[in-house]
DNA sequence: ACCGGAATTTGCGGCAGCACAAAGAAGAAT
DNA sequence: ATTCTTCTTTGTGCTGCCGCAAATTCCGGT
């Protein structure tokens, strides 16, 4: 058990308001772990033995349906606390959480929970809002779904991306981890290939810039446009 | 300001674990309100001043997109804490709260938030549990508008509506409350025109009956099995 | 009892996006 | 260098669902 160093996730939202002294009595009790690139954190209904937070790397959170269907959930940045299935009352988790790059995470085991927050309300209230931003996510995707066609909510999608993992590049901003279409399907409830179309299309008008596994925005103004649904000139 | 008697919230699972003197101290904070069959309990971008349990009646929450649209993003039922935005780290309601019959909820001032949970941290506990189910709906409905077609939608809609507000009678289980096929299709994302060709077909096929304003399962489990998507005998 | 608004039903034409298919491109592995 | 796998592109026909429209039923109000 190697000590873990409080300034690395000092800056972290969640731990911005302690002191490093309650920092260190925090992370006390965590381990970290390496997970390479395609390995799982944790499993779709495996019990619910440890919750995480994220150093480094991005992590897909998929759920498989029962006839096979592939959904993402949300993709974890580092900063966020994730695996907290214990936390709201469940013993096993709901996804699954793999690796799309290298990654390292501080693990908890879910026993330690109720001391720790017991301790340190702050965390308690910090892990609240990460809840709570989550739910708004997903409720804007409900609605998304509800009102909108495929074209905008993949330009919705990108956007998201973008603001939380994008990359300042001369051409625009670029996704920074791999993506595939059939990522992007995923997460927009439709098809690889209208993906694939939607983006080609794009790109013909000089919206995105695309690769194997790689998307970069161009334009990304015109781009929001599209999303909002105001027929850009 | 007339004091509340605790047993009416005694047996509510966000009580279940505090005293009864406890639970005095939190109710003295609150006021209980009646709310008319169509007047709203907090509407979308307003100011979060308040927060609420819901004592008896029905809410719908609805968000409505810039374009007009309207989505309905979960009912409400007695026993739930709802606009909670100021735990969450928003200043303003993100939907609008709707009265569908005459209601009663009891209301804090948001202001009250902090100090009530750091007296009570059982309500902390509580309160983020209660957010984790709601994440999970909010989830388990995502992965229902991508991968199913309307019509098992609509069948898991009304399935989660009997769990949740349903009352026996002899035909069969009854929506306690009144919603319209508008409501059904806003909660699947389709349109009322799809929904009632639906519920017609299935009338006639024995598994619901309907009137106006009101839906009847008759055959709950041929419903379930048509929801899962098993293409009942 | 009557009237007016709201909710529901049903028909029909159109189309966005899916399913199926097949080939090309880019890495990874040996 | 070559094979193999994974990812991407693009074409074609089809269909589930929506949009529009009109008729009908039900309920509350006066």
């Amino acid at each position: 058990m190697t000590a873990i160093d409080p300034s690395i996730v000092a800056e972290m939202p969640l731990f911005r308001d302690l002191s490093r002294d309650q920092i260190r009595g925090i992370l006390d009790g965590a381990v970290s772990r390496r997970y390479p690139k395609g390995s799982n954190v944790f499993e779709q209904d495996g019990k619910a033995e440890h919750f995480f937070l994220l150093l480094n790397g991005h992590l897909r959170v998929g759920r498989l349906t029962p006839d096979g269907q592939q959904v993402v959930v949300r993709y974890i940045v580092p900063g966020d606390i994730f695996g907290i299935a214990m936390a709201i009352g469940r013993d096993t988790y709901p996804a699954t959480a793999t690796a799309i790059v290298e990654s390292l995470a501080l693990a908890w085991s879910s026993s330690a929970w109720p001391a720790l927050v017991a301790k340190y309300p702050v965390l308690a209230a910090g892990t609240m809002q990460a809840l709570g931003n989550r739910l708004q996510d997903v409720q804007a995707r409900v609605v998304e779904m509800s009102t909108e066609e495929v074209e905008r909510r993949v330009a919705h999608a990108l956007l998201r991306l973008a603001r939380q993992s994008g990359r300042k590049i001369e051409q625009g901003i670029e996704i920074d981890f791999p993506i595939t279409r059939q990522d992007v399907a995923e997460m927009t409830g439709t098809t690889l290939h209208t993906v694939s179309r939607i983006l080609s299309a794009w790109e013909d008008r000089g919206l995105v810039q695309g690769g194997r596994q790689r998307i970069i925005l161009t334009d990304a103004h015109r781009l929001f446009l599209l999303a909002e649904g105001q027929s850009e000139s």
